[in-house]
RNA sequence: GGGCGGGUGGUGAAAUUGGUAGACACGCUACUCUUAGGAAGUAGUGCCGUAAGGCAUGGGAGUUCAAGUCUCCCCUCGCCCACCA
């Protein structure tokens, strides 16, 4: 083959390795393990994005570099399958789900499999299979079992016109994506997953993983741990009997309040408990019970309502939003005594204090926050400048409290895992029984929500009436489903044993894979990379449901990932992201059609730092794959003769050992762009060089190829063919892979320079440069520098105040 | 509002973590070659200047012999914020 014909080797190498399975991981190997993941895909209709092919290009560089370690390497790979954009699509076209999802994932694996990654196949998962959910509803059952699932009031998104429920995604800008109604908030049960139980560990379990230090600032910001004090306040209530359930009560002496006043006390919570003698008034969140409870005695109850309305239909997001300007009211009649000076002070409520936070009440120090300073200042509300910040310690209590809530479980939507419980009139909810996993999803021809706002799955009567598993009588199945995060809370334990019927994953296999190897401190998956806008809510989950499962005994870590990095999102040029809107969406198969898979694997690598987002340019993909027709160039113009190559030159081997040192490096740091410009830089030299050696080429088509698999097998491939007869092509063995050769090693020695540059500098500022002999002792190197031409020139006549002396780096003459 | 990350040539970027700013690549300019190709090679290419030299890493201050890198203030862009995944 003359020409680098991308088309022919890529099919060609991908089918061999199919075929072999090459990559399929082995469940019983002496090898060490090495487990690396990727977030496994929404099959979403618009197929692959090239932000898909990047994370996958990195691990699949990493699970490549592995195996030529000498590790048993598993990469897997599977579907993310459940969600609203599949049922939406269902709703609009009535083409079933499940027909779209597999659409969908036919088109996305024959795409993957196109750009050559070492996935095991063999282990193909699928969240909205009912082999699979079936344990994600077993699992979603031992929480419950345990008390972490149960059942609470929350608001959600209300169109009002199409009486359904929304995700918000589907409101935009305050209103209903289908019909533009302006979305209001309704109050829904909903099952609640008690996350919080586990947020000290969540928090503290961070110190022992290896993650970026952002993702593990962003986890700890979201989990929110503060500790502080929690204090009450008594509340004063100047006009007494008006309430009547305090009626008969004492009648209390007014200020100074004397401790026995009223029933109702409030709490707070403060990280900052010193400032109390600067509290000038408190704030209630809208949704504080207090208000409520002293409904009657507060005096412009007219005005609080309405407030407390408006502020309903806002998200936490808007309430604490709308920088400036502040909302409030004051709840008049009502008074609460500051524990500290016994002061009476006014009560606000206000929408920047979250009920959901602390305790839902917060004591306002303007002196001391800024927030309570700003809303003071608009409500004339008094500032107390220099009080005293200390002698206080009677009314505190120390306490932790987490930013993180519950998560909430339930979805009102057809596609996803039906949660697995029924509700008996006489026995209450009843878990269905294990026996009885998974409940599948029925077939249906409606997705569309009930007006009740209750699932689509309410309206399938034969389903959803079922005989009580306890009492046998009359009952109702659950209509709820579960969010798509369920699903992907454990998928890289089922990668493990992909096929079990009898267990999630079996004991063996989770020993092996997600144990703590011997090389490994902390052992599950070894290496995990994903997106950072999975930090907060993917990565939280599925470490929560391992801890639980940790718990119970049934994994053998505590947490699952070991290691876990992220990257950066490409971008449509000028700072776009890549939507079917804007029509900016690069498709990935022109690409390989014209480029190669391994061109756009490398452009991929290349285009900047792995971890920062990055905007696309396919002008300039032509580079790599210039850089590619080189390495196919030296191949063939040296592999054409019988001898191979003759004997090294010394320099091209300097330098191939140096680029193997930074290839090695770079690839253990995600740093590919620099790694990609060291490997060619040694190209164009290699391509210079007429006499290098047959092993320093190989030497380099190894490093090479993680990055660009298929042509470095073909290069390889023809290499072993060298001197040898193996006969016609079509019955040549298989010969072993490049993929599975040992990974080169630099030999230190060899990469040092007897000889380095080094500038000189006068004040600073580089003058000129010289050569020394590598380590030569520093009053040489100095003499050297003050004979040189150019240095004199600057320092004639002038005097010599320093000279700082940076080894094999810099020499700077300090003159005055 | 909160959280996270950015800002360096015409463009994507690099910079041994305080030590020669712009590696590598795209683009552009000139030349060489001829199996005229989506070639390849060589040289040049931050800005101003004929040059000497000066100026340059979003803006401003500071620390230092030395700052893209550290400190402070300001401007600006992107992503995420719990029912998109």
């Amino acid at each position: 083959m003359k020409n680098y014909d991308h088309k022919k080797i890529e099919k060609k190498w991908q089918s061999v390795w199919d075929k072999k399975g090459i990559y399929n991981a082995q469940n019983n190997s002496k090898k060490p393990k090495f487990y690396g993941l990727i977030e496994f895909p929404y099959p979403s209709g618009s197929g692959l994005h090239v932000g898909h092919i990047r994370s996958n290009t990195a691990m699949d560089i990493i699970s490549r570099k592995r195996r030529m370690e000498g590790y048993n390497v598993l990469y897997p790979i599977g579907w993310d399958a459940f969600g609203l954009p599949t049922e939406n699509y269902a709703i609009k076209t009535g083409v079933h789900p499940i027909k779209v999802t597999k659409d969908n994932t036919d088109i996305f694996r024959k795409q993957l499999k196109a750009l050559g990654f070492s996935f095991d196949w063999s282990r193909e998962i699928n969240t909205t299979d009912p082999k699979y959910y079936k344990w994600t509803q077993w699992i979603f059952l031992k929480l419950l079992e345990k008390g972490l699932a149960y059942k609470a009031r929350t608001l959600i998104n209300w169109c009002p016109k199409d009486k359904i429920g929304l995700a918000n995604e589907e409101v935009v800008a305050g209103c209903c994506e289908r019909c533009g109604t302006s979305v209001g908030k309704r109050e829904k049960e909903q099952w609640m997953l008690a996350i919080t139980k586990y947020a000290e560990r969540l928090d503290k379990d961070l110190d022992d993983v290896d993650y970026l230090e952002k993702i593990k600032i962003q986890q700890r910001n979201w989990i929110g741990k503060s500790v502080g004090a929690e204090i009450e306040f008594k509340i004063y209530l100047p006009q007494p009997h008006l309430n009547p359930l305090l009626e008969g009560e004492e009648e209390f002496s007014p200020f100074p309040f004397q401790g026995k006043a009223g029933d109702e006390v409030v709490k707070v919570f403060t990280t900052r408990p010193d400032t109390i003698f600067g509290a000038t008034y408190m704030v209630l969140a809208p949704e504080h019970n207090l208000i409520t409870n002293l409904k009657l005695r507060i005096t412009n109850w007219a005005e609080v309502e309405k407030y407390i309305k408006e502020v309903k239909n806002k998200t936490d997001i808007e309430r604490t939003a709308e920088d400036k300007i502040k909302t409030g009211i004051e709840l008049k009649g009502i008074k609460a005594i500051n524990p500290a000076t016994k002061e009476e002070i006014p009560i606000w409520i206000a929408d920047y204090v979250l009920a959901t936070y602390g305790t839902g009440a917060i004591m306002a120090v303007p002196a001391d926050d800024m927030r309570d300073r700003k809303f003071a200042e608009k409500f004339n509300l008094p500032i107390v400048e220099n009080y005293t910040k200390t002698g206080f310690e009677d009314f505190r209590k120390k306490v932790t409290k987490f930013k993180l809530r519950d998560w909430v479980f339930s979805r009102q939507r057809y596609w996803g895992e039906p949660i697995p419980v029924i509700h008996c009139a006489d026995c209450g909810m009843v878990p269905v029984p294990e026996k009885d996993l998974p409940v599948e999803l029925p077939k249906v021809k409606n997705y569309q929500p009930t007006d009740s706002g209750e699932s689509p799955l309410a309206n399938i009567s034969k389903w959803v009436n079922v005989k009580c598993p306890k009492c046998k009588g009359k009952a109702k199945r659950e209509t709820d489903t579960m969010p798509n995060w369920a699903g992907s809370s454990w998928y890289f334990l089922r990668y493990t044993d992909p096929k079990n019927n009898k267990e999630f994953a079996s004991k063996k296999n989770l020993n092996y894979w997600m144990g703590p190897g011997k090389d490994h401190r902390q052992g599950g998956v070894n290496w995990y990379n994903g997106g950072m806008e999975h930090t907060t809510l993917h990565l939280l989950y599925s470490r929560f449901w391992h801890k639980f499962l940790y718990d119970l005994k049934l994994v053998p870590t505590s947490e699952p990932y070991e290691k876990r990095t992220s990257h950066g999102m490409i971008l449509a040029g000028e700072g776009e992201k890549m939507s079917k809107s804007k029509g900016n969406v690069v498709n990935p198969d022109d690409i390989i059609k014209t480029y190669g898979a391994d061109t756009l694997r490398l452009y991929e690598m290349f285009i900047g730092p792995f971890d920062q987002s990055v905007s696309w340019n396919t002008d300039s993909m032509i580079g790599p794959r210039r850089f590619l027709e080189k390495v196919w160039r030296i191949g063939m113009s040296r592999t054409g003769f019988d001898t191979g190559m003759s004997k090294a030159g010394f320099d091209i081997t300097k330098l191939l050992h140096k680029t193997i040192k930074k290839v090695s490096e770079d690839i253990e740091g995600m740093n590919y762009n620099t790694a990609i410009s060291s490997m060619m830089i040694l190209a164009t030299e290699m391509e210079k060089d007429e006499n290098i050696s047959i092993d320093d080429y190989k030497k380099f088509l190894q490093i090479l190829a993680p990055f660009a698999p298929h042509i470095t097998e073909e290069l390889w491939q023809n290499l072993a063919l060298q001197g040898r007869t193996l006969g016609p092509l079509k019955v040549r063995p298989f010969p072993a892979s490049i993929h599975f050769s040992e990974w080169p090693k630099w030999d230190e020695k060899m990469i040092k320079d007897k000889e380095v540059k080094i500038a000189v500098q006068i004040n600073g500022k580089v003058r000129t440069e010289i050569m020394i002999q590598a380590g030569e002792p520093e009053k040489e190197v100095e003499k050297k520098v003050l004979e040189n031409q150019v240095i004199l020139k600057y320092i004639t006549g002038k005097e010599i105040k320093r000279i700082i002396h940076i080894k094999n780096r810099l020499v700077n003459v300090v003159v005055v």
